[in-house]
DNA sequence: TCAAAGTGGTAAGGGAAATTTATCATAGGG
DNA sequence: CCCTATGATAAATTTCCCTTACCACTTTGA
């Protein structure tokens, strides 16, 4: 059987050796000296054994020599962790991992992510890229806290909460015939080299739903896409935010008639809250994109 | 300011996560549920944030699961403290260190010690010896926590628990005129070549104190006096206790007229108080010694 | 399908523990 | 010798922990 060794009354211990006395003490500790007298004696008696001479004022005995330090350890440990478990609680701490796709990766994040480690120092981000099939794995696995992504189909194991909307257009080089149009329709890709990639699925259930039938091309890369789009070997869909704008030659076109567009939210486990840090990520990014619109 | 994590609501904690809910940890701690309920949700509000989910049937938030295992940890080093500063208290461990003067190492010590360190195993016990001002000056700096041996004046640093008497004789070869006397007075020894050693000045203050001045040699090392005396080059005044047994040529005759004796005692410093450890030392050498006679 | 037994949460009361107030005995300093 | 410091003690009070009693909800088995 251990006894219970309270916190406060090794405090009050330390008080009384740290401040020669226990009236310092209690002037140190804001409480009354019988109160310290009571509880060190209550300590002692639990102990077996007397910590201060009798007598003496606030003089250690040898045993009181022995555990004085111990004290001060646990003291410390104890101190140390309820600072760590505060500092995480409140968001000056703590760890979180997200998975995004390389859109949201490349074009949102750097800036949400600049402003969020600025504003919680404290808090390390660890942050995955990879398609909506890994997102969404990543997040169901626990492997991450959070996902940015958008869904197909309803998900059992997943809360999705919507961010915005992301047209898809169709994306060619500069010297395409469509290149000076404003808007397009599905008709009029009938006739083109249509490349397919990894959001093409976007289309599927939509009027231009035929299309995907037509790729004479899949690449999934995003560097081969864009390098194959530059070659001028034909054209593909993209939603707007997959659109790589550093690339000069190539336009993106709204694609009008019918409108498609991929739903991109932020994803978590049903069930499992979050960490205080991939909470404070979670509300940090809802609350800058309705700010942004 | 740091919030006082209180040992027992952690202790709850990791009763429910380990028993798999309120009701089960309950009756393992011998509380009632609401006791856990409320005393985990007073936890929860100091740190800050959930430890359990709601709703959910004792599941752990991605928090809780981050504190569980350092207030595993925090308990355990309570625990090991609690048991090592009872086990001091009760003498079931501990150091203690003594000096004595060297009759009392040899001659008291090895069965002393011996039953010391069978009736209190975890004891550690330190002995060195040396002569009286040696052992004095130990236990008044500290070095040890008592001291076996004689002293000459009122100490005014020192207790002195006297433990019996030890009667000054003399000491000669089995083959002196001595040897087969049952007493002697100090007038006997007067033509005598006396050999002086640590023990002489248990003399001073005596009627044989003229006796000292007789001393053509002088030995401290015990063994250079005993081959002295083998040597038939003098006889020699000792205490019994010092006598060296193991000698089969040498006699020891009681010193009668004027009696001489050096009251050999336990001494410790005054004010400190002792060790669990040395207390039981000391308690035990007082009984044993008492029990003897 | 409904009762029974499980889960945990909430509210009010009792009782133990901690703290304060008031007082005392003792020791040291001017 | 008084004054002030020390810490110990007793009784009163406050605080906090725990229990009892009850509720709402879910799961289980007949």
């Amino acid at each position: 059987m251990v006894a219970e060794l309270k916190i406060t009354p090794l405090r009050y211990v330390l008080a009384v050796v740290d401040h020669g006395g226990f009236h310092a003490a209690s002037r140190y500790l804001h409480r009354t000296q019988p109160a310290l007298s009571m509880a060190i004696r209550e300590l002692e008696n639990r102990l077996g054994e007397a910590l201060f001479e009798k007598g003496a004022k606030a003089t250690l005995t040898p045993y009181g020599s022995y555990c004085v330090p111990r004290f001060r350890e646990l003291i410390n440990q104890h101190d140390r962790l309820s600072r760590e478990l505060q500092a995480r609680a409140a968001k000056e701490a703590g760890q979180l991992d997200m998975a995004v796709v390389p859109s949201v990766a490349s074009r949102l994040m750097p800036k949400l992510l600049s402003e969020f480690v600025s504003r919680y120092p404290g808090i390390k981000v660890g942050l995955h890229d990879g398609n909506a099939d890994f997102v969404r794995e990543q997040v169901i696995s626990g492997q991450v806290d959070i996902g940015i992504t958008s869904l197909w189909g309803l998900e059992e194991e997943l809360l999705f909460h919507p961010l915005f909307h992301d047209e898809v257009g169709v994306v060619c080089r500069d010297d395409h015939p469509f290149a000076e149009r404003q808007t397009l329709t599905w008709q009029a890709l009938e006739t083109e080299s249509l490349i397919g990639n990894g959001t093409s699925r976007l289309l599927q259930g939509t009027a231009a739903e035929s299309l995907l039938e037509m790729h004479a091309l899949y690449i999934s890369n995003m560097i081969s896409l864009t390098a194959t789009l530059v070659a001028g070997m034909g054209v593909t869909t993209l939603p707007r935010l997959a659109f790589p704008q550093e690339y000069e030659r190539l336009r993106f076109i709204e694609l009008a008639e019918p409108r498609v567009s991929r739903e991109v939210g932020l994803i978590r486990r049903k069930g499992a809250s979050l960490s205080p840090a991939a909470q404070a990520m979670e509300s940090f990014i809802i609350e800058s994109l309705a700010a942004e619109q």
